[in-house]
RNA sequence: GGGGUGUUAGUUAAGCUGGUUAUAACGCCGGCCUGUCACGCCGGAGGACAGGGGUUCGAGUCCCCUACACCCCGCCA
């Protein structure tokens, strides 16, 4: 029998004969994706990324090639040689190679396998611990091949895309110095510097604007971020970026850059036609309407805010209302229509809902023939006045379910933006993953560039220091620090921001004000920026830019449920990594070398 | 730091108001089978019920703590 490899090459993937292959020898490589033993007869799936073919290996053609068939079992790693031949009648129509089979001349187990500790199949049925554990087997799975695969052509398409409008790939560090604020770094202790430590970069931000000092106008870089913050569904650890620069623009000018690649990577991957321009809407409008900056735009279901009604009515009897109005806390609504029917029941778990988000409760009211409350802790203190005002401004109808949140800003926003889209997976109007094909993509523009810090009493960027301010808002910048917004701008869609950046501020005076109005004194500003400063009061061309969270598009374009199954090697909720272990125990000399001592003590 | 859901053979699940030997399917092992494609048939092995503590004559089942996984709040300029 000739070797396979050496002497017997693929010629063929598992994915790809049909019927104009009939009676061609062919060699294919692959895994026992499963197997049929009839005795006489045996028939082998053969899997390889591409697809699957069914191999025969017959009694009668040859004897030995049979009884060493007999020793195939699940997910053994095989190459088999043999001549492809129609099925005919036979044909299996749920197969892309169903019409034809190879029956086998020759085989070679290459590796033989143990039982797995999950049915590498592709609707797979096992819990994520054991997915993640033995991550190369779940790894085999055609689901995640194909989102692998994916994966690739979107960084295939987006360096296609850049290179050929004139922009140029260039890397940055990812070992930096520590800048305050923003997300917490990972830190790298330095062994040649005792002591003293390297930050692994969040962003390569500062390094691209400084790239456009350099006179690079136009950068792009497809790079890992590190963030040492908690995880959820849509964030780990390290996660990619796909990140931009460019010199002499305006906001407008990176609007039509990202659109273009968005556009392409839609249509080239799922073949769906994406139209431009994309929807804009302000920030303010965003966080009233919907509590956030990254509205689900793919259903209604707006929040209405109550506050100036609720003040001109001085409570309107309700105690509670009152109260928030005094303590300047705002207040919001949400109409479910009647046609929606939430039980008595279904409203307490609502409210279990929101509790465990910091509400207190979940105030509501059904609407009545005549516009009365019923089922609600308001119906009898209310006077009828605000009861009508509110009724209005919410466009209530009979029958309709109205739910409210009064008290601090942040709280009533955050409560009210969960439970709008919460309320949407329950009543259908969207599915509990995945787009249901719908892409609204939305560009959320013009946010403040301050927010207010209760913990500190002062304002701090709202992203960061380098944002452009408007111009119309300078005056402001002294006197009335939260009436300046910027050009700062988030891509969103469906639910996720997707990318986020803004006009860079070149202009050295004008930054000198914005650290002012932070509360940052020049010295701490050199200490902490003083090489970008340096550089911006060197000829800093104005520029802007843009990062794609390259991870969360892969996400929504794929369907996937969750950022860690577009991720070939993801992390758990606690930054742990199943397979490897890591983060693991080190010897007392590495810690040594590095001038490093653990607080922990030894055991715990 | 906080709220929620979960943890039973290799895997997925069942196991009621606490009761004698903890079930099933797939996988695995042995045997039979030449047209299966969720192949079929016969036989078999495989379990510290996540860990610890408590209640009880008796705990997989009830209570408490811990660990791990997942979802969310905080956090993520």
């Amino acid at each position: 029998m000739p070797r396979f490899i050496t002497e017997l090459k693929r010629t063929h993937s598992c994915g790809e004969l049909t019927r104009t292959d009939v009676g061609n020898e062919v060699v294919l490589f692959g895994w026992v994706n499963n197997r049929r033993d009839h005795g006489g007869a045996v028939f082998i799936d053969l899997r390889d990324r591409a697809g699957v073919t069914q191999v025969v290996f017959e009694h009668g053609v040859r004897p030995d090639v049979h009884d060493l068939a007999g020793q195939l079992r699940l997910e053994y790693c095989v190459g088999i040689r043999g001549k492809v031949v129609s099925r005919g009648e036979n044909a299996n129509p749920r197969l892309a190679t169903g019409e034809i089979e190879v029956h086998a001349t020759d085989l070679e187990i290459f590796n033989r396998c143990e039982p797995t500790p999950f049915l590498v199949e592709d609707k797979i049925d096992t819990s994520e611990e054991k997915r993640l554990q033995y991550r190369y087997l779940d790894l085999r799975r055609a689901p995640l091949q194909k989102t692998l695969m994916t994966r690739a052509k979107v960084n295939h398409l987006t360096r296609n895309y850049f290179t050929d409008s004139n922009f140029l790939e260039l890397e940055t560090p990812f070992m930096g110095k520590y800048t305050p604020g923003g997300a917490r770094n990972f830190l790298v202790p330095s062994r040649l510097n005792a002591g003293k430590f390297y930050a692994l970069a969040e962003s390569p931000q500062l390094y691209k604007q400084l790239y456009m000092v350099a006179g690079f106008d136009r950068y792009f870089q497809i790079v890992r971020c590190f963030r040492d913050e908690d995880l959820r569904l849509d964030r780990q650890p390290e996660f990619t970026q796909i990140d931009v620069e460019m010199s002499f623009v305006e906001q407008n000018d990176v609007f039509e850059v990202i659109e273009g690649l968005i556009v392409k990577l839609w249509k080239e991957v799922l073949g769906v036609e994406i139209p431009r321009p994309f929807l804009r809407m302000p920030f303010d409008e965003s966080m009233a309407k919907y509590g956030n900056d990254k509205p689900d735009l793919r259903f209604d279901l707006p929040h209405v805010v109550l506050t100036d009604v609720v003040a001109q009515h001085g409570g309107g009897g309700v105690p509670l209302l009152k109260q928030a109005i005094e303590a300047k806390g705002i207040v919001k609504g949400l109409r479910v229509p009647a046609s929606a029917s939430f039980s008595r029941t279904e409203i307490d778990k609502l409210e279990e809902f929101v509790k465990g988000m910091g509400a207190k409760g979940l105030a509501r009211a059904k609407v009545a023939e005549g516009g009365e409350w019923t089922q609600s802790p308001f119906a009898k203190t209310i006077t009828a006045e605000l009861r009508q005002a509110i009724n209005q401004a919410m466009g209530a109808k009979p029958g309709d379910l109205l739910l409210f949140q009064f008290g601090k800003e942040a709280v009533v926003h955050t409560v009210m933006a969960n439970l709008r889209v919460h309320l949407a997976k329950r009543m259908g109007l969207i599915p509990e993953y995945g787009s249901g094909g719908q892409w609204r993509f939305l560009w959320v523009v013009d946010p403040p560039l301050f927010e207010y810090d209760e913990e500190s009493k002062t304002w701090a960027a709202a992203h960061h220091a380098f944002t452009r301010p408007r111009d119309q808002d300078l005056q402001y910048l002294e006197t009335d620090p939260g009436r300046v917004y910027c050009w700062r701008y988030d891509l969103v869609l469906n639910g996720f921001e997707i990318g986020g950046g803004s006009i860079r501020l070149h202009d050295p005076v004008v930054q000198a004000r914005v650290f002012k109005a932070m509360g940052i004194s020049d010295e701490e500003a050199r200490s902490k920026f003083g090489f970008l400063l340096d550089a911006l009061k060197m000829g800093a061309p104005p520029h802007g830019g843009i990062a794609l969270g390259m991870d969360r598009l892969v996400m929504l374009l794929t369907g996937a449920e969750s950022l860690r199954d577009v991720v070939a090697w993801p992390k758990t909720q606690k930054g742990t990594d199943l397979m490897t272990g890591a983060p693991g125990d080190v010897d007392a000399k590495q810690l040594r070398d590095l001038h490093v001592k653990s607080t922990v003590e030894p055991g715990k």
